[in-house]
RNA sequence: GCCCGCGUGGUGGAAUGGUAGACACAGGGGACUUAAAAUCCCUAGGCAGGAAUGCCGUGCCGGUUCGAAUCCGGCCGCGGGUACCA
């Protein structure tokens, strides 16, 4: 060979990994463990390079523990339930399980051209009835622990498709097919009991010290706990049963301040005056208008209605509030009923200026601060109405007087103090196809029966229809038609099926024993977990990292997983998306179109179809979805320049928790640097055996091998690659001799293997490397070579940087500071002056201030 | 709306309280070549200047500090999540 060829070199490397099993995952009692996974993709059917910056990141790390003697699980599946087999399904794609199958197998080829270290072993996919059937098992113990039960709860519903829609199917208020404007209807649903663990997974994030802060945060925001007062309101002659309202507030020090109650449209009072009054119910179907989205209902504009209803302040029986309908109060949250305070709640400030309330001060506002269109932030603390009414006239703020407050109210018996949280409970029932039916069966006599162990898998049927909007298993012949497994009796199956997110919450335990006949093997996961390292999207941040961290637990009491193991992942990555412009243009039925990138022509910045010549609206920087086409695929990158080129360049320029906008250009000049380094290595016969600063490079070798190992440690690959390049032009530079240069060669392409492992076997070869490069140790530095002897100052005046001095590494302070008073530039500033003041940081910098 | 991030040359980015722009891409200049490709070398934040050097500069405004891209407060813009997209 004479010249890089990747399309010879790589396909030729991955058979020797093949052959030699080498990273085929397996116990070894004389080796620590490290479990590296990926979060595992869905199968659209299109790999992006989204997922080659995933997987590679993945990759490096699972090498790299490798190499450093670690026994490395490293595996690979497929989260393969979902919509868009559905969909795919509806558009004339064919059956959900053949377009998926179909999709993992071309994914797959393509993801096998990357060189992954990945035990291929260990594959399953999710629609595999293997893995559903004990995900169904895993439900029923889950049953049996209390941890599963039934409620009604809101969805979508499309009053023309006469169908549930998913958040994602609510286009502007209204269904994607239809477009109908959506409502809110009640269906009674399964639910996982996250609930019960609200406390145990906030208290625990504080544990999770190798897991991003910002997702923490976010965790801990989304659980939601907060301290607040429930006590009731008496109603004035209210309706018989609703003699009270009960609610919850987070901000009882404002209860003088209180100007109307508000009440959900589901509340109980709601349905009863809806009943009687036809107003008030045509009010009530109104507030039910609109999707399920926290973020539809919090931006909708704030309805209200008053009920004509009256409560009685706690504090004061003559004080009446009118009881108003409100389309902002959820029934899931609190109590499902509120009181206003306008003047220190925005949200409360807006409503009362719209429907004419009081505005009342608990506080003393200072001048100026009324009248300002807002509500008043509670700054002073003197609070006028409860000192004059009851002369409680404790001064505080914030958390203090909200404890303060309800110590108050408990003292008076009005309520008591209640910690809550945000958290609701999982609801998992979709109406859908593609999803692990859940395996429960309704019997006349018997009720709801969980299917008997072993009858599991309930498997999908093969025989739909998915022509019509609806779920197929509701309208199949007879796949419903069962015997109750309690009586034996004619009985019917639940038709639901599970929430994708169930099947990618234990995936990771699965892996560690993909074909148990129990949901895991004992043995291979008390070996095999935690996770060690998970690497994956931010856009998980919440839903998918606290469904896992639950079910670990859920797990755990349901004896699949041990202690240990109930919070799986040790240390978590979150890298950046890999974004790419949107490309669109407007239908002729004025539904938005996105065209694929390689379908659009860019010209001085503006987009037009290659098809038709039509100008497409070009929105930059968006994440790739599989639904806005602005997905790129890697196979042409791979093909053109080959598997390593494109897992280095994924890493090179930005940092791995940063987005980054895809852009074509660069893989190129990657390609070429690769290009350079295999010739350095091909030349290698070529250096004279003697030269010239053999010292010089060894140090630099050594100081490579600190350097890159930090980078890819700290999940800097960005910087890692910055110093192989450094790495690299120091050798193409030097002229030591043959022997040296071997060796820094040697070591660069093992500095290089986790990033780019075929070339990396391939110069380590041609260097007389013993054995595969993949199953060689990482190099460690040897620390003679990493000490410096001087070091750099520079100095600065007035926080500026003026020039700078070589010291002896240990000189004392008082010496540094002798020598940087007789520098030339200071000398110059001080103009025979004495300075202001003096600071030498050690090793660091100077600063004369003047 | 709410929660969480991000914003630095023409471009991707480096620097996490201590030399702003490492490393690279695109550019400019040069060597080699009949020519091109490939390769190699030099150059490069902006403004002024022949140069030395000076001033300005990390989205905007303000603050803390001997010293701020970095910490704090307030804005603006973009992105993620918002419980049925995965």
């Amino acid at each position: 060979m004479t010249r890089y060829a990747p399309s010879e070199i790589e396909p030729k490397w991955q058979k020797a990994w093949d052959a030699d099993d080498v990273f085929l995952a397996t116990r070894d009692p004389n080796k620590p463990k490290y479990y590296v996974l990926e979060m595992f993709p869905y199968p659209s059917g299109r790999l992006h390079v989204g997922h080659v910056r995933n997987y590679t990141m993945g990759d490096v790390i699972a090498r790299y523990k490798a190499s450093c003697g670690f026994s490395v699980l490293h595996p690979m599946g497929w989260d393969a339930f979902g919509m868009p087999a559905e969909n795919a399904a509806m558009a004339g794609g064919g059956h959900p399980a053949k377009w998926t199958y179909d999709n993992i197998a071309t994914m797959r080829a393509g993801m096998k051209t990357w060189g992954l270290s990945i035990d291929w072993s260990r594959e399953f996919a999710t629609c595999d009835p293997e893995y559903y059937g004990q995900q169904q098992s895993l439900f029923i113990d889950m049953l049996e622990k209390g941890l599963v039960y039934r409620k009604n709860a809101m969805v979508n519903w499309d009053p023309v498709d006469m169908t549930v829609l998913a958040n994602e199917q609510v286009i502007d208020g209204c269904g994607w097919r239809s477009g109908a404007p959506v409502e809110r209807r009640e269906l009674t649903q399964w639910f996982f009991k996250i609930s019960d663990y609200s406390d145990d997974l906030l208290a625990a994030i504080e544990g999770l010290d190798n897991w991003p802060d910002k997702v923490k945060t976010m965790q801990k925001n989304w659980i939601g706990k907060s301290r607040g007062l429930q006590f009731s309101f008496s109603v004035v002659d209210g309706p018989e049963g609703h003699d009270r309202v009960e609610v919850y507030t987070t901000r009882p020090d404002t209860l003088m301040g209180a100007s109307f109650v508000g009440i959900s449209a589901d509340h109980p009072l709601a349905r009863k005056l809806a009943a009687e009054n036809p107003d008030i119910a045509a009010f009530c179907e109104e507030c039910r208008k609109g999707g399920t989205t926290e973020e539809a209902i919090e931006k909708a504009e704030k309805l209200g209605l008053d009920t004509g209803l009256r409560v009685r302040h706690p504090f004061d029986n003559e004080w009446e509030l009118p009881v108003y309908i409100a389309n902002f109060i959820l029934m899931d949250y609190g109590t499902g009923a509120v009181f206003g305070c306008p003047a220190h709640d925005q949200r409360d400030f807006d409503f009362a200026s719209k429907y004419g309330l009081p505005i009342t001060f608990t506080f003393e506002p200072e001048e100026g601060e009324l009248n300002t269109g807002e509500a008043f932030a509670p700054a002073k603390t003197e609070r006028v109405r409860w000192t004059k009414a009851y002369a409680w006239d404790e001064v505080s703020t914030g958390e203090e007087a909200v404890e303060a407050a309800i110590e108050f109210c408990e003292s008076k018996g009005v309520g008591h103090g209640v910690t809550k949280f945000r958290l609701r409970d999982w609801g998992l029932s979709r109406q859908r196809y593609w999803g692990c039916p859940i395996p429960i069966v309704h019997c006349e006599t018997c009720g709801v029966v969980p299917e008997s162990k072993e009858n599991l898998p309930v498997k999908l049927p093969q025989d739909v229809t998915l022509d019509v909007p609806g779920n197929p298993l509701d309208r199949h012949p007879t796949w419903r038609e069962c015997s109750c497994p309690k009586c034996g009796a004619k009985a019917t199956r639940e038709t639901d099926t599970m929430d994708t997110f169930v099947d990618s919450s234990w995936y990771y335990a699965r892996f560690t024993s993909p074909h148990a006949a129990t949901p895991t093997d004992r043995a291979e996961a008390d070996y095999w977990m935690n996770v060690d390292q998970y690497v994956g999207g931010i856009e998980h941040a919440i839903l998918h990292l606290l469904y896992s961290r639950f079910f670990a637990r859920a797990m755990n009491e349901t004896g699949h997983l041990a202690d240990s193991a109930r919070e799986p992942f040790n240390a978590l990555f979150t890298q950046g998306m890999v974004t790419h412009a949107i490309f669109q243009t407007k239908g002729a039925d004025g539904r938005t179109e996105f065209h694929y990138p390689e379908a659009v022509d860019l010209r001085d910045g503006k987009g037009f179809l290659k098809a038709d010549g039509r100008e497409v609206q070009i929105v930059p920087s968006a994440k790739m979805s599989k639904s806005k086409n602005n997905v790129v695929d890697p196979v042409d990158i791979v093909a053109q320049y080959g598997a390593d080129s494109a897992r280095w360049f994924v890493l090179s320029d930005s940092p791995p928790e940063r987005d980054v906008e895809w852009t074509a250009a660069g893989a190129e000049a990657t390609h070429k640097h690769l290009s350079r380094v295999w010739r350095l290595a091909a030349e290698i016969d070529e250096a004279p055996e003697t030269g010239a600063g053999d010292d010089d490079l060894l140090r630099i070798t050594h100081k490579a091998m600190f350097e890159v190992s930090q980078g890819i440690e700290s999940f800097g690959f960005n910087a890692s690659i910055a110093k192989l390049y450094g790495f690299t032009n120091a050798i193409a530079k030097s002229k030591a001799g043959r022997d040296t240069r071997r060796f820094a060669l040697k070591t660069l392409a093992q500095l290089m293997s986790p990033i780019t492992p075929h070339l990396a076997e391939e110069m380590w070869a041609m260097l007389g490397g013993e054995g595969l490069i993949a199953r060689a140790s990482w190099p460690k530095p040897d620390e003679k070579y990493l000490v410096e002897d001087t070091v750099t100052l520079p100095i600065q005046i007035n926080g500026k940087r003026r020039d700078e001095i070589t010291v002896p590494k240990d000189m004392a302070k008082e010496e540094v500071e002798k020598l940087v008073l007789e520098n030339e530039a200071v000398q110059r500033a001080l103009d025979g002056g004495q300075p202001k003041k003096l600071i030498v940081v050690p090793g660091r910098i100077v600063n004369v201030v003047v």
